[in-house]
Parts: structure tokens; C-alpha cells; sequence
DNA sequence: CCCATATCATAAGCAGGCTTATGATATCCG
DNA sequence: CGGATATCATAAGCCTGCTTATGATATGGG
């Protein structure tokens, strides 16, 4: 009976995330813009003047993602693509006034959506969830690494 | 301190659904197919027969969603759509035998993904996040239908 | 019976993720 | 110093979601 439990937890875990990320981005066009959005925003708050490549980074998605949310963003005026004078290939992004309080804005949702979908959850009950999602990441992280040593490994076997 | 705790559990949620569907991505990838078509094979496993419009209602995406998936599962010949005899608007969606084969391959997979994500996990820490997902899904559609009855009275008063 | 309405599938077009490839610069090593 | 290599941004093209709209067919009420 511990096969068929370990299978629930991760569909359930896929499923509460969608129905959080729909509900996410639900209140983010009530505001104009997107979760994908909101998480440049949120990160270009906490550190202004990153590069594509940086901020790409941090979001652990890929540059050319990363490029065409900014292409929008700027467009909208809420983020500006500045000019590295220290390297002629890359800018460094700001958030503009607008995107700035827009942002301040979503902040506030953020933590009304957190206590909605929790309300009446015991915090022990949020202590232990946590924990297990993180302990989930880990293993996800080194099994993702595993795969990829064993990739190399095939790849110069296959070399040789 | 209430507040960062239930915040940071949304986030972690999202983040690690984000990793393990990578992560299931990945695999699917190693068998020639994506956790999308996934989806689509495994519930189609379990009832045969449905029409489009059924199957999107079951995975909860849009028809038009469903439909691409099954022009690519179709072209694989994984999938067969066959015309309905009642209704000549709709088609019977049933798995070829190669269909059959690879989504019982996935199967295995499944099984395997759940103990390496899940390995060392203790088994009550595994009970209350099943619990606490689920109760945070069921919290997530209430809010997402009560935001959709505020939206409708909204609309009465705006004609009224 | 027939017309209004509903339903099935699909088209068009947007958003946001990916891989692979390319041009422009930086950087590092011989 | 100068050429190989690495890095930054972007292009092209795929996949999978979405909304909105449309054509074909079913169905139900008058």
C-alpha cells in the first residue's frame, strides 16, 4: 500500500499547483499583466540592474524566455532594458516607476492569496508540508544530476 | 510570522511542482513523448471511447488543447480517432496497440518516478501534505467560484 | 416539422516554456 | 598580440496552454 500513496502525493502535488498557478494568474490579469510577469517583476525588486543572463538565472528559466517577457514588459513600460557600459552585448534591467508600484501592488495580493488557500490549515500541518516539498526538490534536483552524469558517461562510452 | 510561513508554502509548491514536472518531462522524453500526451494516453487507458469533448472535461484543459494533442498522438499512431455513428460531429478516441504498449511502459515509470522523489520520506509526513494539498485545492476552487459569482453580480448591477 | 439553441471539433492568434543556431562581443591562453 | 573559446541576446520553430470565433450537426420547444 506505500506504492499507491507515494503515485497520489505526486499527482496531487501537480494538481494543487495548477489549480494554484490558474488562480495565481487569475488575480494577475485583474491587474493587467501575467505570473510569468509578476515573477520578473518581483525578482527585478529584489535586485535591479541584472542582465538577461543573470536574471534568467535566478528565475531558472532560459535567456530567450527571459527575452521575450522583458520584450512586453518593456513595451508596457513597466521594466527598461539599459545599455551595460562595461559589456556592449548585454543590458541591465530597471524597473521603471510604473513597474514599481505595480509590483507593490502584487505584493499585497501575494499575501492574500497565501492566506485564502490556507485559511484554517494548522501550521504544524504547514511545518510538515514544507518540509516534505522541500525534501521533494532535493531529491528531484540530485536524480535530475544523476541522469545527466549518466548521459556523459554513455556519451563517452560511445566515443570510445 | 504567520504570514511569510503560508507564503513561502505557495511558493515552494509551485516550485516544486515545477521540478518534478520537469522532471516527469524528462522521462517522457527518453520513451518519445511529452507528459502532455502523457496525460492524454493514461486517461484514455482507463476509458476508451470517449469523444473530445469528453476526454477534455476529464483532463480539465479546453477541447481545442485535447484536439492538437491527439493530431500529434494520432500521427504517431498512438491514438485512433474514429467516427462516432450517433453523431457525426464527433469521433471515438481509442489506443492502438502501439498506444497500448507505450502507456503501460509509462506506467512502470510512474511507479519508479514516485520512489525516487518520495524515497526516505516518512510515511505520516506523506499522509498530512496529501491532506494539506487537498485541502488547499478544495480552497482554491471555492475562491475561484466565488470570485466568479462576485463577477456575475457584478455584471447584473453594471446592466441593471 | 422546423427553427432556435446547444454542442462537437477546429481555426486563428496570443503567452510562455523549450531546443538549436547565430551574430556580436569578451576573455583567456599560448 | 591574436586566435580559440565562452558568453549575451536573439531568431526560428516546436509544444501546450488560453480566448474567441466558426462551421457542422443534434436536439428540444412551439
Amino acid at each position: 500500500m506505500k506504492r499507491p500513496l507515494k503515485r497520489e502525493l505526486t499527482f496531487q502535488l501537480v494538481e494543487t499547483a495548477r489549480l494554484l498557478r490558474a488562480y495565481v494568474d487569475q488575480r494577475a490579469h485583474q491587474h493587467g499583466t501575467t505570473r510569468a510577469q509578476w515573477g520578473v517583476l518581483g525578482r527585478l525588486r529584489r535586485q535591479e540592474g541584472l542582465n538577461q543572463a543573470a536574471l534568467a538565472e535566478q528565475l531558472d528559466v532560459q535567456p530567450i524566455s527571459v527575452g521575450r517577457l522583458l520584450d512586453r514588459l518593456e513595451q508596457q513600460k513597466l521594466v527598461e532594458r539599459r545599455p551595460d557600459p562595461n559589456d556592449r552585448r548585454a543590458y541591465l534591467l530597471h524597473l521603471t516607476p510604473d513597474g514599481r508600484a505595480l509590483v507593490d501592488d502584487l505584493d499585497t495580493v501575494r499575501g492574500e492569496i497565501a492566506g485564502e488557500v490556507l485559511d484554517g490549515v494548522e501550521e504544524a500541518a504547514i511545518i510538515t508540508t514544507l518540509e516534505t516539498l522541500a525534501m521533494m526538490s532535493e531529491r528531484i534536483r540530485l536524480q535530475k544530476q544523476e541522469r545527466l552524469t549518466q548521459l556523459a558517461a554513455n556519451l563517452a562510452d560511445s566515443a570510445a
